[in-house]
DNA sequence: GACTGTGAAGCCATTCACAGCT
DNA sequence: AGCTGTGAATGGCTTCACAGTC
């Protein structure tokens, strides 16, 4: 659809929006100008207006932009006007964590069941969300039309675990394994990896 | 110690370049080139010189680099070549995962202790680290000589969490709570944002 | 007067291409 | 011949500054 380049930083950015504008929703405030939202994310204003100009003309001049509609605009732009079927696979600490996280399902993200393969915990449930045998994996995906895959297995299960869910045709995948993960270009990926994030934090402690 | 800035992207990318040269020592590589370390990790050659450049020679021209002397470079230039003392602050299921997480002792991390406000969780333990209330935190951290907070509390406790955090002259802080955080300029901050990671996901499906 | 939208400038990171070693 | 180290070129993101609108 939009064909012009978006910076990701742009994209995280107008998450972090969304989400401030959702406070001030709930506070009953109708305007907003760029120089606020700046303050309430820790950005600039220039940046705001930037970040929402790829997108079209959502403020009034003089005025600012208003916060309902705005907030509107950028959860259609994320693409959270419909809702996401998600599973997530690994039922381990981290796995259960993410079962459990009420944020998912604020945003739109239905979690529709967990995939392990520790005989004990198939047929049981997490919060509700029941957990399957990974070999079902595949079958599920394709059947319950999930288009995202979580992946929080132990590192040497990810390979083969993210090849499944491609066989799947799953359409993006968020990972947690530390562990460098091939994958054809055409579906979403993204890591989020732990480690990396604290030894950023030790780098910038020690040089400095 | 190092004045020349160095690119975020840099000091991720060597931190998965060691992660990668673990697995070549565990599998008794004794030299790589930087051909083979971008192909291992997804990356380009180009830019695996380029970073490790910003810190010295480390390379052989027409051989390639040691690959057990390119790691211990690398670990001491992230600063890995002694260990961090770590709190986690909440006890709930994500503050439980990333206690349990073995990545972390493996790095280098030592989680000392857990704090929580929860009075049926203060006094036991998570997998051998025991749980404080909140009320101990920035005493322990003081005489403790914790360097590192991670954050996994509510959003609406966030803030507060970190303040205490940076009245206890804190170091550095890993936050994985939803919501913008205000912290004075000198202590390191990270974010993991959960929901964030899916949000680009999303909207990198919806606009193709 | 206030605030948005945006071209231009400035800044930063990545890629290129080749000189320099072994 | 092979591979590193690096200045130069490129590409991309952010900031600036102001014209346009209410």
């Amino acid at each position: 659809m939009k064909t012009l380049k978006i910076p990701e930083a742009t994209v995280i950015r107008l998450s972090v929006y969304s989400r401030y504008l959702n406070q001030l929703e709930n506070n009953g405030i109708i305007t907003v100008s760029s120089g606020e939202i700046a303050e309430g994310v820790n950005g600039s204003p220039a940046q705001v207006r930037k970040d929402l100009a790829y997108f079209g003309e959502f403020g009034t001049r003089g005025v600012g932009y208003n916060v309902k509609d705005l907030n509107h605009h950028i959860r259609k732009i994320l693409g959270l006007d419909n809702r996401w079927n998600v599973v997530i696979v690994g039922a381990g600490n981290l796995g259960s964590a993410l079962t459990h996280y009420k944020g998912f399902q604020e945003r739109g993200f239905n979690i529709l069941a967990v995939f392990d393969n520790d005989i004990n915990k198939v047929g049981l449930r997490i919060g509700g969300v029941p957990i399957y045998p990974v070999s079902h994996l595949s079958e599920y995906v394709k059947k319950e039309k999930v288009q995202i895959g979580i992946v929080a297995v132990p590192a040497q299960y990810a390979q083969e675990v993210v090849d499944a869910l491609v066989e799947a045709d799953i359409k993006a995948i968020l990972n947690f394994a530390p562990r460098v993960i091939n994958i054809p270009g055409h579906i979403d990926f993204r890591n989020v990896d732990l480690v990396v994030n604290l030894e950023i934090l030790t780098f910038n402690m020690v040089n400095k």
